[in-house]
Formats: structure tokens, C-alpha cells, sequence
DNA sequence: CTGAAAGCGCTAACAG
DNA sequence: CTGTTAGCGCTTTCAG
């Protein structure tokens, strides 16, 4: 009534011992039809579900794959909890969804953690990492000084670009996308197709290798159209969220002198909540301001004026991610840490003045 | 080097016993400051982390909540997979969020896994079930038959309504939302506000009692208007995808006589395969033909026409489901079983013909 | 094809 | 505050 049966117990109404229970489950064809059907009638009986801990003990592995990953959420949109409107996928979910979709293809479950605000990110891998056969980092939700050790153990697969200070490589695989030529691309299409000139970039102050490329990506096209921007992102955002990126506006148009033609931003949710931000204050985006993001999230296309940005194939990496560590897992454990690089698109929207969108196309697309 | 390091390697390492590691770990404060330094340093050099199975079987417990879903994604929605554009939140993924944040409260992580599309829905849940503390099954992801035995061990909740037939309930607990009322409310506004008079509706073939209470609701109005609708849905979709959607437009098209002034779909996803599928034939949505979904999924509001639907509170529902779990990890495990009933608001917007709804706000709203 | 026995790595009383 | 001692429930040789 009260314990959990065990194998013990199955066994013993069946009349066999726990090893042919274990098989039942493990290899049923390497038990008789006939005793394999008593086994299962007497687990059914019992209510017996095998103890995945306890497999996962004996057998050193546990079926799972893990992603862990910031809390991106936004805590501008939580207030806002009206209705529960503006549930558009995030980054994180769109990781989610590719790793659990990948992960399904080869027999595996996902395990998703997000980091706590401000809780011990030991406990977080840690927690994880106890529990999976291998497992993502979404971004740097972890240092990577522990995840070497990790990995030492474990296949653990990065959801960013490697460092890339000097000669320290860590030997972690990483999956990456062209944030460097997205967003130099991006900026040059700024720059020469819409002629601005004053432009103004928007980083984070976490240090990420991938905010670090797009910074050089923008820094590179203005410096081959001639411009001569400051040599560090005029503005920092400490979090990369909406609320950031209407604080960001204020700061800006608190400082007064002259405006920027344009504001180039590290990713979409910065860059949503200046839009927000700067219609509040009754500027109009594109004709008083041009605004970029980067990511590519659906709400991007949500808002309006939509927003132009660059396109993460984000479903992807998370099915990337996966492969990698299914292939490290059936073997390739010791091959060389691999380091893939996934292609990006511009979308160019109204946000920085190219047409209404909304072209021929009136379905989802 | 190829030897996980153990409670003993590290216990050693530091000249403890492996009680006092496990110490460290479980109640820092427990142990000594000095030693505790010495152990934590052993395991730095070891690279030690505590297998999460071990913990799990000793103390009967894992600190994970799962959830089993059904495999929602659309095949077409692959098929274009041109760009993975089409990513809007599906319901399995506002769920999947709702209780990942609320399970990240409770300092739970969260397992998720879902049906696969053919395999063997047993060891799904028993997968999930072995290796979790409690979890939630999305509709009828799973026999119900199962889900009573294992929830005998541990906490179950089903977000989905109860079964309905005669006495038998189940023991679990639900998460239901308010399907009869929602659906009779839409189509008390089709017929009463648009003065629709021949309707159809398009449930699904699988037993669902929410698609259930959806229907009566739909028969309720229509009976309440004095229409006399088949008592049956008319058109039933085999699973409830983009695709089944746009088969049942065939279907109807296919069928000649008079054609229905309004569909009613039993879930968004329907509709807008529909959707599709009319402007491809060259029908118009609302003039030609008036089409309803339900659930509420961003898509809904993205598709054009959008979506006149009945939203529910998904992510509130994941939330509402973690809650229930948690409660009854932590002492109310044997109190009767609960059956929550979430309000549902009827979004009134293109598809049936109420006014552009990109009202006031321009913004992501 | 089936059984016996030895762990897997950790937690949880109990003693000290 | 720390050590000892039993298991937790299953997989896995190795025999039969």
C-alpha cells in the first residue's frame, strides 16, 4: 500500500528471480514469451514502474539529455500580466523545442534548467549534470572553468562561441552562428542602402564572445563605410531585456546631444523595449529613429513597426546540439572538440525603414 | 582519468569519510568550515560532482517534475522548414514554460518528453515517471488506466478535464479550463452578433472530454438560438494539426451542397490550416466563410485573418500544475483529489468578422 | 533461458 | 561536528 514495489517484489509474485524482471524490461526477448507475461501481469498488478534512479545507478546512464540556460524572461512582461498576450517564444524556447524535438529522434528525454536570478549556478549544473548523459549551456549560464571539469566526465555541448582570448581554447564544443558577418551585414545595409551615418551600438555588459562578434561585426562596417565610431558600445545594457532596452532610451535621451540616425542592438528584446520606450515618448521608428535587433525571436515580427534583425536559426541549434552530443555519446568521445558555425539572415523589416513587410504572403510566414 | 570520481575518491582526497562529503553537499552548514573548505577543494582537483541517480536512491527523491506531452508539431510546419520562420508557441510550449518557471520557484528543474508519434506510449511515462518526483500529463498523452496506478506512488495531475462517463472517476487530480462555457459563448457571438444560422463544427476523432465539452457548449448554442445541428460534429479530424485542418477543407469542398457560413474548429491549429487551405481555394475569410479556433496560441494572432478563438491561460495552467505537485509533495498527498477549473476569455478578432484588432495598441499587444 | 551475487554512488540513522 | 553501517532498486557478469 504504502512502499513502492520493487523488482523484488514483481519477482516474487511471479515466481522468478529480479534478474529475469530486469530483463523483462531491459530485453524482453531474452526471456520465454510465457514467463515474460507473467512478470508484466504481476507488475501490472502491483503497480510497478522500474526506478529510473536506481537503473540509472547500475547501469551509468540515464536516457537524459540537459539543457541549461539564463533566465531570459522579462520581467517588464511579468508585470504586465494582464493576460499572458505576449507569450511569444523566446530564445531559450525555440532552443528547447529543436534540443527536445532531436532529442525524441534518438530515445532521449530533455531536462531544462534555467538559472536562478541570482541562486548559486554551482547548484544548477551541478543538479544537471548529475542527472543527464550529457548536456547544453545556453550562452555563458555557466563558467566555463566548471563546465571543462564537467566535461572531463560528460559530453557538454555550448550554445555560444568559444572564447576566443588568446590561445586558452577551452575543449568544449561549441555551436555558434555568424554573429560577426550577420551583424556587419546588417549595419552595412544601414549604412548604405538607408544612407545613415550616425550610428549608435547597444551591447551588453555580460561578457559574451557572441555579443563581442556582433560589436565587431558593426564595428567593421563602420569603419569600411568611413565612419569612425567609439571603439566600445557607446551604451551597455546590464541585462539583455526588454526593461533594459527602455531604460537604454531613457539614458539616451537624458544625455542629451545630438541624436543618433540609428540604434543597433544586441538582440531582439533590448531592441523591443526601445521601440516601446521611444513610442512612448513620442518618437516615431523608422522616420525619427532607425532601431535593429539581433536573434530573430518571432516577436520581432510581432511588433510594430516590425523589426528589422538578424535571423538565428535557433530551432536548429538546439537539434545541433543534440547530434553533437548523441554522437558523443556512441562513441566519438575523444575526438577533437568541434566547433560549428551555423549561417544567419538579415530580415530586413520596417523598423529600418524598408517596406511593409507584409507583402504577398498574408499567412503565417 | 576514466573513472568518475566518487563521494569515496573525494573523501579520501581530503581525509573525511565519505558521510561528511555527502554533508558538504546536502548541509553545508553541518560541517566544519575548514574541513568543508578541504572537502570542497578535493573535489575542485577531482572534478567531482555527485551523481544525481545515487542521491536520488538513497533519498528517494530527485528534485525534478516532469511533464508528457503529446507530439503537437505539425508536419507541414516541418515540411517548410524553408526557414524555421513558422516558430510560434504551440499549447505543449506555454505549457512547458508555465511549469518550467514555476518549477524553477520551487528550486525543481524539469523533465520533459514527449509521445512519440507511433512508439510505445508505455515507456514514455514510466520513463518519465521513474525519474521524477511528480509530474503532469498533457491531455490524453497517456491511458488514463496507467496514470491511476502510478499515480498510487506518486503525484499525477492531468491537465485536462475528468473523465465524464457515469461514476467512474479517476483519482487525479485536473487542471481543467472552462471548455462548455467558451465555446458556447463564441458561438452564441457568431450567431447572435453575425447572425450566422448554419454552422459546423469540426471536433476530433480522438476522446478527449475537452473536446467533448467543447462540442456541447457549441450544441448548447445553437439548441439556445433554436438551430438543430447534427448532433455529431459533423467532421471530425484525426489529430488536430495545420495539416488535419486543411484536410478537412478538402473534405468539405469535396462534398458539394449547401456550404456552412461559419466553422467552428475545436482547436487553433485547425483553424489556421484551414485558414490556409480556404485562401488557397479562393475563399475569403470572413466573407466568404467565417472560421473559429480555440486555445488562444500566438499563431492565432499572427495568421490573417486573425483568429477569432477562445484563449486559455496555458502558461498559467503549467504554473497551476507545479503548484498542485508541489503541495502534494510536501505533505497534502492524501487529500481528496483536486479539479481546478480555469476561466477562458473569447478573443473576438478578424476570421468572424469583428473590426481590424489591431486596435489602440501598436505595440506587442 | 534463468538464477546468484556483487556492486553502482549516495543518504540516513545512529553512535561517538 | 564526524564516522559507521546499512541499504535505496536495479544491472550485470558469471554460472548453471
Amino acid at each position: 500500500m504504502s512502499t513502492t514495489p520493487t523488482v523484488y517484489d514483481v519477482a516474487e509474485r511471479s515466481g522468478v528471480s529480479i534478474a529475469t524482471v530486469s530483463r523483462v524490461y531491459r530485453n524482453p526477448d531474452s526471456v520465454r514469451a510465457a514467463t515474460r507475461e507473467r512478470v508484466l501481469a504481476a507488475a501490472r498488478d502491483l503497480g510497478y514502474v522500474p526506478s529510473g534512479n536506481a537503473r540509472g545507478l547500475a547501469s551509468r546512464s540515464t536516457g537524459i539529455l540537459g539543457l541549461c540556460f539564463p533566465d531570459y524572461s522579462d520581467p517588464d512582461a511579468e508585470a504586465s500580466e494582464a493576460d499572458e498576450e505576449d507569450a511569444a517564444m523566446l530564445y531559450s524556447d525555440q532552443i528547447i523545442r529543436g534540443m527536445e524535438r532531436a532529442a525524441r529522434r534518438h530515445g532521449y528525454a530533455l531536462l531544462i534548467a534555467a538559472s536562478l536570478k541570482e541562486g548559486s549556478a554551482e547548484s544548477l549544473v551541478a543538479k544537471v549534470a548529475g542527472r543527464v548523459d550529457g548536456f547544453a549551456v545556453l550562452s555563458r549560464t555557466v563558467p566555463t572553468e566548471e563546465l571543462e571539469i564537467i566535461s572531463r566526465r560528460q559530453p557538454v555541448v555550448m550554445l555560444a562561441g568559444p572564447r576566443e582570448d588568446g590561445e586558452h581554447a577551452d575543449h568544449l564544443d561549441h555551436i555558434e552562428v555568424a554573429n560577426f558577418d550577420g551583424q556587419l551585414e546588417l549595419t552595412r545595409h544601414l549604412i548604405d542602402d538607408h544612407g545613415l551615418r550616425r550610428l549608435a551600438y547597444i551591447g551588453s555588459a555580460e561578457e559574451s564572445p557572441d555579443v563581442e562578434a556582433r560589436f565587431r561585426g558593426y564595428l567593421a562596417a563602420c569603419r569600411a563605410a568611413g565612419l569612425d565610431p567609439a571603439h566600445e558600445p557607446g551604451l551597455r545594457a546590464r541585462m539583455m531585456t526588454q526593461a533594459e532596452g527602455a531604460h537604454i532610451i531613457d539614458a539616451l535621451l537624458a544625455r542629451g546631444g545630438p541624436r543618433p540616425e540609428a540604434l543597433v542592438f544586441a538582440n531582439d528584446q533590448l531592441a523591443v523595449g526601445a521601440l516601446h520606450a521611444l513610442q512612448e515618448r513620442g518618437l516615431r521608428v523608422p522616420d525619427d529613429l532607425v532601431v535593429t535587433g539581433f536573434d530573430g525571436i518571432p516577436l520581432s515580427r510581432l511588433v510594430r513597426p516590425a523589426l528589422t534583425t538578424v535571423r538565428q536559426p535557433m530551432l536548429r541549434m538546439g537539434e545541433e546540439a543534440v547530434e553533437l552530443l548523441v554522437r558523443r555519446l556512441s562513441g566519438g568521445r575523444d575526438t577533437e572538440p568541434v566547433s560549428l558555425m551555423l549561417p544567419v539572415t538579415v530580415a530586413r523589416r520596417e523598423s529600418c525603414g524598408c517596406g511593409k513587410p507584409e507583402n504577398g504572403d498574408p499567412g503565417v510566414h
